[in-house]
DNA sequence: GCCCATAGTGTCAAAAAGGATACCGTGATG
DNA sequence: CATCACGGTATCCTTTTTGACACTATGGGC
């Protein structure tokens, strides 16, 4: 998704808009929600996504990460180690995504119920 | 927002993404969100939005309209005459809109409570 | 006759997003 | 010694999305 406005404040800040902006991307709102689920690492996400290429779910992480949505945990390991979580931030989106969810669940079921 | 997938069904089907792919773009989601409260008509839309430009805008209305989330109606009257109102369907995403609103209420108030 | 409003369409071009692919260091494994 | 896994980076390229701007028809008002 593209941004919708460019994190200036008060310029179109209808709140709608604005939650939207954090998380659009492709991917944001699907790691959200495996992360729903409980902590993560990388290479968890990538099999659980299998369509997200290794730089989309990089840069993805990022961007939530930098939107203080999940919490990005590095283990100095040898094999490195790097963990995902959902901030508080991040889950109190449940909502937002349960919502999603259900939306789809009923409105795009199994047979893809076609509106047109 | 870029399609999440591309209409293909079972695909990454994970029901949040694929309502993702119904309310990408910049604006659909602040449209839906002005709709709730009514049928509006093109121009109103453009004064309710004041930035999205006309072709955008008409560009996200035929896609909603495509998705079977708005329904488009014609008078044929000189002055052109176009209404804009949420189908059955598009009404049935209200408390995913209501979340977001909620969250982004909530989250981004007023003073842009930063995360970071 | 000229301008306004409505609800668009069309074309062009820029910007952003996404994808493919190759590469990195390191320690364990075979 | 070669290979694998991990969690990335870097670079290049294509597609998608968005914006700017011009143009349209028609009837009414001045």
């Amino acid at each position: 998704m593209p941004r919708v406005s460019p994190r200036v404040p008060g310029v179109e800040g209808c709140a709608v808009e604005r939650t939207l902006s954090l998380i659009d991307g492709k991917w944001k709102i699907v790691i959200l929600y495996k992360l729903l689920r409980g902590t993560l690492r990388f290479n968890e996400l990538r099999r659980l996504i299998p369509a997200v290429t290794q730089r989309m779910l990089t840069h993805q992480l990022r961007e939530l990460e930098a939107d203080g949505l999940i919490i990005r945990t590095v283990y100095a390991q040898v094999p490195p180690r790097v963990e995902y979580s959902l901030s508080a931030r991040g889950r109190s989106l449940e909502p937002v995504l349960m919502a999603m969810k259900e939306w789809g669940d009923t409105n795009l079921s199994s047979q893809e119920a076609q509106a047109a």
